[in-house]
DNA sequence: ATTCTGCAGTAACATTTATCACATAAGCGT
DNA sequence: ACGCTTATGTGATAAATGTTACTGCAGAAT
């Protein structure tokens, strides 16, 4: 574990790493696995060092808005940010890949801020690049249209796994941008005509 | 000022005070003024001591989109998270009341953090608040249709100003939730048949 | 092979939001 | 009072999005 941290989290210090190892658990979670529901009191920060997670906001009707993925290397903001009095979640997170993660106790987020520096730095960049991304979030549907929230959030699939198709059906796709199959099925196919993107069952091609 | 300030940062320590008293200078804006724009580098941190700043999210196109308000007591989290490393702002701050705010070098902000516990308390606290006022501003925008939105719009806009007269045209609302007039006419105007609101020229009071 | 099931395509229609055009009204300066 | 400017009201229409209803298709199950 140890060696692989080091990899994942190159600025952290050896004493971090230290206490890391002493304190925290590894833990590993199956694709599907909910690891945090809006409203539910937040036990552990995570850092991930496997696999992948969406972070998503929820709606009273149920409605599940897809806010950003989570990798390794990267750890979860909002239980950073609930650390300090022990608030309760206002987001949900799903494992999308098979993940393995470090559990933190809140406790201990809070002490290493004063005697790690480097943890120190590393919570207030995740701070900021999550709200740098949930800003562009805002953008998208408060400036865009659905065809290129569309696009935004294929292209966000696309560097988030790496890879250029998409295995979704296109009524995951719209409950995660919030609209209806049909309208995705139709966006999908004119950008299909403009040349973007080549369809097939359960799998959508990004040409570009 | 050390004692105004005790008032509205009742938290802050005695230590912190005299820090902030011996290191920040106190400054004047008038309505109207550009505190921060997309893309500038930012040199402060700024805790409002009086007055009311409107934080907006810009589009290419000159689309203002409004994010929140700054008040008494609150200070801006952009650019305590763009502290570290000299970032670039990705949010534009409009003087909507004469405001009155310490300005606060950006390496003594990072440098408080670990002198002072309750700067550091602030500093959480006031970066948990706005991520939380902006995914509330998520769900408005992702989930609801316009009419639902003006009506959070005017409830934030009642909270911020305590009063329930809202000073602005239908134009400038509109901007501010990136829609048309003619939309926001609309909509007031069946708020007003559902007695929510009364309608007068560039005054709109809140009924409840 | 046949049936079943979930996914995708699509037409028709409803609703919401945006845009254009113009009328009316309110306040302001002269 | 008069005309000027800006804000608001409103109808007509267009465009985008949501909804309903149905079709066909592919793979899984039998």
């Amino acid at each position: 574990m140890q060696n692989s941290l080091k990899n994942l989290f190159p600025n952290f210090s050896n004493e971090l790493l230290s206490s890391i190892a002493e304190n925290a658990t590894e833990q590993d979670f199956e694709s599907g696995t909910i690891l945090m529901r809006t409203g539910q009191y937040i036990k552990n920060t995570i850092l991930i060092t496997k696999g992948k997670i969406k972070i998503y906001r929820e709606d009273e009707d149920g409605g599940e808005f897809l806010m950003y993925y989570l990798q390794p290397g990267q750890a979860c903001a909002i239980s950073m940010i609930c650390a300090t009095k022990s608030q309760k979640s206002q987001i949900m997170a799903k494992v999308d890949e098979d993940v393995s993660a470090i559990m933190i106790p809140l406790h201990l987020m809070d002490k290493w801020m004063m005697e790690h520096r480097s943890w120190y730095e590393f919570v207030i960049e995740t701070y900021r690049n999550r709200f740098e991304e949930v800003l562009e979030v805002v953008d998208s549907i408060a400036f865009r249209s659905m065809d290129e929230r569309l696009e935004f959030y294929l292209k966000r699939h696309q560097d988030a796994c790496g890879c250029n198709e998409v295995k979704l059906s296109h009524q995951e796709i719209a409950s995660e941008l919030n609209t209806s199959r049909e309208v995705v099925s139709r966006l999908l196919k004119k950008m299909e005509q403009r040349g973007l993107v080549k369809l097939n069952r359960n799998q959508i091609e990004l040409l570009r």
